[in-house]
DNA sequence: ACCTGAACACCGTTCAAGT
DNA sequence: ACCTGAACACCGTTCAAGT
């Protein structure tokens, strides 16, 4: 008893349920055919091969995010909220970060979020060059940032982050990493992220101030 | 005739090199253990399974980075000599590259790159928290413009990269995408990581001053 | 047009057997 | 201690057959 017909859409959806179930290591056809209750090869009438499934499943993931985008505000408030827009991906889907990232995208789903920030930018004084170089240092601060909240990058909790200063990182050796282990072992996701967002705003802030300066 | 016996550094090295050669997706336990000329099992005697394998991938090209440390020069400089030689990755193992930034090492390998920059921060002037905020800041930029680099997230060629502006973006739905689709189609990788990197720098160096004003 | 089972060429890993 | 082949429980995908 298929309640619904399958589709792309629900088989894509399956997918993102999967892996933020049981992560992306569990992905495969026959599994997520299973899920559906369906063969296996009744996903390839809707759906190249395991490949483009995966693209449409990180597709969707970043087409969920929620841009909402205030106008009348000025446009280093802007870009923060896009910035925070993006970073709920690691909240909403952990497990298909590191598929979104990992991905080479050319759907709408891909642009909508570059176009915003072309806009954005271009509001505050950037055009051509300008706008595509801090767009791309913008989204490599993120995607970096991303990484290390889901868990990929080390926060450089050195050894097992549990026993705190119990690690067994040689103090001669690493006198630096040791000292600071404590500090290392923990990480505010949310204020590590915003610390660097704050400095990135800033830094463009000044760059557009000496530009201007010298024009 | 085995010429050396196996031994885990073999393995890891002959993964590189085939992920170098054929990519991340070709690895197996089976091809490597016929790229070395030994039944899949041996392989298992010198590495617990495929998952420990692939960390003494990414550890060992992170320990292949070469920091040349001018500890005479300025903090601003040497910063940038770490940062750049920790780029160096996407260009002598790039196909490693997602590999590296993809897996939470707790190794020595991981850790000595850390503890160079915070040792250059502290000489800076930044201690603490301090340091550790701004080695995540640079360790997220890094990796996701390692990322951008090795061609995983997109430079935002949009559709096609070839056929410049020929490309099947809607100039009604994305005009600053579609108009500036011949700059985000090009990307010189060391010229966009440079500019973030001095922007992240002056940064730094404005963030100094003001604290020091208000301490 | 959509679904499907059988089959093919692969996987990682366990186990028992060898030296 | 190290190597190994057989076996098991999986993969993605092709193909030919069904409706």
């Amino acid at each position: 008893m298929p309640s619904e017909p399958l589709s792309r859409g629900r088989i894509v959806a399956a997918a993102i349920d999967l892996i933020e179930r049981e992560g992306a290591d569990a992905v495969s056809m026959r599994r997520i055919a299973a899920e559906l209750g369906v063969g296996v090869m009744s996903l390839y009438n809707h759906v190249p091969n395991k490949d483009a499934l995966l693209n449409g499943v990180a597709e969707t993931v970043l087409s969920r995010i929620e841009f909402t985008d205030d106008p009348g505000a000025p446009w280093t408030e802007r870009v923060r909220e896009q910035a925070r827009a993006f970073r709920q991906i690691a909240h909403h889907h952990p497990r298909s970060t590191m598929l979104v990232v990992s991905r080479q995208l050319h759907s709408a789903a891909g642009l909508l979020p570059v176009e915003r920030a072309l806009a954005t930018l271009r509001e505050a004084g950037f055009e051509g060059a300008d706008a595509v170089r801090m767009v791309r240092m913008f989204v490599a601060y993120i995607v970096g940032s991303l990484l290390r909240e889901v868990g990929v990058t080390p926060t450089f909790a050195p050894a097992q982050t549990r026993t705190i200063n119990a690690d067994g990182v040689d103090p001669v050796l690493f006198p630096e990493v040791s000292s600071l282990s404590e500090l290392l072992g923990e990480c505010d996701h949310e204020a590590e992220f915003e610390f660097g967002l704050e400095l990135l705003i800033t830094a463009i802030e000044a760059y557009a101030g000496r530009r201007e300066g010298t024009r």
